[in-house]
DNA sequence: GTAGACATGTAACCAGTTACATGATTTC
DNA sequence: GAAATCATGTAACTGGTTACATGTCTAC
């Protein structure tokens, strides 16, 4: 999920913790927001797996390292490593591999199996210009089939038990519901854009 | 979350887990279900903070316990009290405490600090029927302006970058715009409808 | 020189998940 | 007596959270 997120800003342009941060709360948006703790594992772990490297910092190089021969063998060794990738302020910019682009396109093909249906196709579909025309359709087509068999099991639950439900659970069924009509009327009108522009 | 859910069924009637689970799927509905390796351990857990506990299945009282005297002492004493609140098939039906209606209100209540604050809220108008008027549009009123909030962030975020967006995210972008307007408008028909009822 | 934004990270925790193990009861 | 459903539970894991610790750079 957030891996997901921080590859696909990454593919677009090479970012540090704290920028990317930035970036994520605005596009998951008004949305839940990322904190750093989850966000700086996740960098790491993604960093582990070879999917982003730390690069230096291009439009921001940092001061020059002085030779000055006062640190001696592997810690100096260690610490110019360590230096060469942070830029002015300590930051550490990240940028997205051949495996990271790799893992992004498997990402954002992977039927989310776990939980958050939601919130995983919307992050999706924001990234979905990177996805081949016929795999989008098939993300929104999957998706319509999914808030379909939503709307049923609303419908179903309505009938069965309209009479003893209180009005405020039954606002919140019929507002749902609601909800899930224009959702997938949105839907299609996205998949009728999509057949247009591909048609065949 | 689990615990709300799970007191405010419980309240209403008692019940053995996986009935339980079943109201849950129903009632969280075509949302997320529970599973029951959540479930269970949130019993156990509600049952040690005593705000649940095992009862006598009334309806369905399981077959007498005949005495033969062949098990004697401790084990005796512990089978015995272990299958008095076992039903027919070894259900273990649960009521809730004066400990759990005060833990349902206080939960009811809270402020949901942590993520999920949708989920939350819906769960929470589900037994808003529990709460008093005055309290029940406390709650109506938090989340109108919490709504209200993430619109002007949307919108903000949309005036800013709404250029550089592509077609997909700035669907995604007014279609949830679009989504949580009509949230707020139903809101207010919720919140009028209450000033009705409790009129000062 | 210090307040405040920028920047990275760790540790403890939390609420859920899946997969597995177990066993009772009903139905055919 | 086998299969399906009912019923309870544990273990390992997941993907996040908050709170905390640390340090850098800028502006006043």
């Amino acid at each position: 999920m957030l891996e997901l997120a921080i590859l696909g800003l990454l593919k677009e342009q090479e970012l540090h913790g704290y920028e990317l941060k930035k970036r994520l709360s605005e596009m998951l948006g008004p949305f839940s927001s990322v904190s750093f703790g989850s966000l700086y594992p996740c960098l790491a772990r993604l960093e582990a797996a070879g999917a982003v490297k730390a690069v230096e910092a291009h439009g921001d190089p940092g001061p020059a390292i002085p030779s000055t021969g006062a640190l001696t063998g592997e810690l100096a060794a260690f610490r110019a490593r360590s230096r060469a990738v942070r830029g002015s302020r300590g930051k550490k910019v990240y940028g997205i591999t051949e495996r990271g682009e790799a893992l992004f396109e498997e990402l954002l093909l992977a039927e989310s199996q776990s939980g958050d249906d939601d919130r995983a196709f919307n992050l999706k579909l924001a990234f979905a210009r990177y996805l081949p025309s016929e795999a989008r359709l098939g993300l929104l087509e999957r998706r319509r089939a999914h808030l379909v068999e939503r709307l049923a099991k609303a419908r179903g639950a309505m009938r069965a038990r309209r009479e003893r439900l209180d009005a405020y659970s039954q606002s919140l069924l019929d507002h749902g519901t609601e909800t899930t009509e224009r959702d997938i009327s949105w839907l299609d009108g996205l998949i009728e854009l999509e057949k247009q522009e591909a048609p065949e």
